[in-house]
DNA sequence: ACATTATTGTCTCATTTTGTGACAATAATT
DNA sequence: AATTATTGTCACAAAATGAGACAATAATGT
C-alpha cells in the first residue's frame, strides 16, 4: 500500500482530452453470460473497464490496448456500438472519490474532472482464457452475471443495457458466438450460449436445424464420456465465417 | 465577396477539441434517395455537413443545431450510427485549402489542423420542406442522388456507405419512413421509398400485405386525379409508432 | 354515354420457413 | 444385458412469404 503514492495519474499531454472509451467485456462460463467489472478501492464503486485515447493512436487501438492490459488477450472480437455524449457525463465528485481513496493527489482543474464523451465497445472473449488484471486505481476486476450486476457508477448501467441489446440484435446477423466458446464445442454448448445471451429458452430441434442450415460449423469427432447416452458431435466455427 | 474577411473561424475555446460530427442527411424526392452535400468555394471539394460540439452542449444537441442551421428544420429523425476515430482522419492540407480559398487567415497550430474523432449521424427529412442553407465556408449545399455522388473529401464516402447500410438494416425494425414522405401518401409512394432505400424492386402485393400487417398506418380518404384507373387510398403514419 | 385503359385492393393457391413432436440410435450406468 | 438420458434426424402442422388472378374503379378517348 505504501507504493500507492508513486502511482501516476494519466497525463493531459498524452491523451485526447474529453474523450474516453468504455468496454463491456462479455464472457460465458457455460451457464451464464457475464461481464467484467472493476471495483475501486474503498469506494464501493463498480465501473466498466475504460480508458483514454492517446493523441496519436487509433480509437480502436486504444480499446484493444486496454483489453490487452486487463485480460492479456489479443485478437479479440470487438464491436463499437454507441457514443455517449451528454454533458451530464461529467462526474468530478466520483473521480475525486476514487483518487482520494487511493491516497493520490490531484489538482483543481485537472483534465480528469472535465466532461467526457465516451465511445462504447463490447468484446466477446473466452472466459477460460482470462485471468483479469485490475488497474492501479481498482481493487479488483471480476466477472458478474449479467442478471446479477451490482449497481454501477454514472451511466454505466445504460451502457451495459445498450451493449446487451446490440449483442442480441447482432447475434443472428453476425453469428458472433466465436470467441465466447472454446475451439470445439457441442451443439448443446452453443445452444446454452444463445439462451444465455437472448435470455430465453430455445427449442432444440429448431435451433439445430437453423444453425446447421447457416453452414458456419465444421463437424468433428464425437465427444464421449458425457453420460449414459448417445455422444454428441463436436463442432468448431469455420475459419472464414465472417 | 469583400465581406468574407470578416468571417470568423470557430474558436478553440468554444468547442471540444478533436471532436466533430458528420451528418448524412437523407431526403427523397419521390423517385430517388438523396443526400445533402456541401461544396467548398473554389476547391471542388465535396463534404458532408458537419460541425463541432460546444463545451457545454449535449452531443445530440450539437448535431440538431447543425441540422437546424442547414435545413431550417427542427424535430428531425436522427440516428447515431458510428464513430470514426482513426488517426488518419487528420487532414490539415484539406483544411488549409478550404480556408485559403475563402481568403481567410489561420495560424500554424490552430486546433482545426488537429486530428479529429467524428461521431456520425444520419437524418431523415422531408425533401420538400427544405431550402438548404450553405455555411460560411461553402459555396453551395445541394441534394445528390445516392447512386450519383461526386467523390467526397477524406473518409466521407465510407461514412455515407455505412450510413446507408445502417439505414437499410434499420428499415424493417424501425420503419423509419416517417420523415421522408409528406404527411399523407399512397401505398405506392411508400413502396417507391422502400425501393429507393433498399436499391431493389419489391413485389406490390407482398409489400402491401407486410406494411398493413405491421399496423403502423392509418387509412384516410382516396386520392383522385391520378389517372385513368382506380384511385388509391391515402395513408399516414400512426402517431405513436416510434 | 359508353367502351377503353391502367392501377388498385383483395383474394387464392403454391412455396418456403418455422414450430412441434416422434423415434430410433447409442454411450455410459446399473 | 437391461436401463437411462440425450442425440441426430425425420415427419407433419402451422405460419409466413412468393406469385399470380381478378374484379372494382377513376380518368380518358370515342
Amino acid at each position: 500500500m505504501a507504493t500507492k503514492k508513486n502511482m501516476k495519474l494519466p497525463l493531459f499531454e498524452d491523451y485526447i482530452p474529453h474523450l474516453a472509451y468504455d468496454s463491456v467485456i462479455f464472457g460465458f462460463n457455460g451457464r451464464q453470460l457475464k461481464i467484467l467489472l472493476l471495483e475501486y478501492h474503498n469506494t464501493g464503486l463498480f465501473a466498466l473497464p475504460g480508458g483514454f485515447v492517446k493523441r496519436n493512436e487509433h480509437l480502436d487501438d486504444a480499446v484493444k490496448r486496454g483489453l490487452k492490459e486487463r485480460t492479456g488477450l489479443d485478437n479479440i472480437y470487438l464491436e463499437q456500438f454507441h457514443t455517449f455524449g451528454n454533458t451530464t457525463r461529467a462526474a468530478p465528485e466520483v473521480m475525486r472519490t476514487i483518487i482520494e481513496a487511493n491516497e493520490m493527489e490531484i489538482e483543481e482543474g485537472n483534465w480528469l474532472f472535465d466532461r467526457f464523451i465516451s465511445v462504447a465497445y463490447y468484446a466477446l472473449i473466452n472466459y477460460d482464457d482470462v485471468h483479469p488484471v485490475p488497474d492501479e486505481l481498482s481493487d479488483s476486476i471480476n466477472w458478474y452475471a449479467i442478471d446479477e450486476l451490482p449497481s454501477l457508477m454514472m451511466d454505466h448501467e445504460k451502457i451495459v443495457e445498450k451493449a446487451l441489446k446490440t449483442l442480441r440484435e447482432n447475434l443472428d446477423k453476425k453469428l458472433t458466438g466465436t470467441n465466447l466458446l472454446p475451439p470445439k464445442f457441442t451443439m448443446k454448448d452453443l445452444q446454452h450460449l444463445y439462451e444465455a445471451i437472448l435470455g430465453e429458452e430455445l427449442r432444440r430441434t429448431t435451433f439445430q436445424r437453423k444453425i446447421l442450415g447457416t453452414n458456419i460449423l465444421v463437424r468433428h469427432e464425437k465427444l464421449f464420456g458425457g453420460g449414459a447416452h448417445k455422444a454428441p458431435y463436436l463442432y468448431s466455427f469455420k475459419a472464414n465465417h465472417n
